[in-house]
DNA sequence: TGCACGATGAAC
DNA sequence: TTCATCGTGCAC
């Protein structure tokens, strides 16, 4: 497996979601690796983009969609559930790609079909919000031999209140996979 | 300072 | 279809 450098990040934010699938999310906590591979993202272009939280500004909450890109972006959702997101794209543009399903590789005993359930299957919270992928602990990988897939696209999760943009299909994942998350 | 609601998940 | 549960954003 080989880390994700930052320039990986730093490019148009559909083709940085179509290539996160396949890729290993790795997050070692307490001295545990629980290592998921991605199988279902959806892209979040920016402030234009009526659907991404940057739509509203920048605020307390999203200063980490406007900084740079390879940081985790990582809320709270429903007063339960935590949304673990990649940061795209220059500085500034505030774009992401929310991690919405895992196949569990390495020491995961949960269910991670969903970005809530993913969430908790790998220890990931609000602590880790803004943490830079390209550090030790908490990274996204390239592994080795990549398998060969063919991607679907649809419209994205619970974003129909945002008008024409509910309906541009920026959610992607990988087809027939059975970790790709019920909707 | 108060309040309506959400990039969810599970039960009914 | 309803509910758990709370931080955020925006209206007063």
């Amino acid at each position: 497996m080989r880390k994700l450098p930052r320039a990986f990040y730093d490019r148009d934010t559909i083709v940085v979601a179509r290539d996160l699938l396949g890729k290993y999310l790795v997050h070692v906590s307490r001295g545990v690796a629980r290592v998921g591979r991605i199988v279902e993202v959806e892209a979040y272009l920016g402030p234009h983009d009526l659907a991404a939280h940057s739509a509203r500004g920048l605020t307390q909450r999203t200063q980490v969609m406007f900084g740079p890109p390879g940081r985790a972006y990582v809320y709270m959702i429903y007063g339960m559930y935590f949304c673990m997101n990649v940061v795209t794209e220059r500085e500034g543009h505030a774009s992401a790609v929310l991690l919405r399903a895992v196949e569990p590789v390495k020491n995961i005993e949960e269910r991670t079909q969903g970005p809530g359930l993913l969430c908790r299957a790998l220890r990931i919270d609000k602590r880790l919000n803004g943490y830079d992928l390209t550090g030790k602990n908490f990274y996204i990988a390239a592994p080795a031999k990549p398998e060969p897939m063919t991607i679907v696209k649809r419209p994205r999760v619970g974003v129909d209140y945002a008008g024409h943009w509910a309906r541009r299909q920026l959610r992607f994942y990988i087809k027939g996979n059975p970790f790709v998350s019920k909707r």
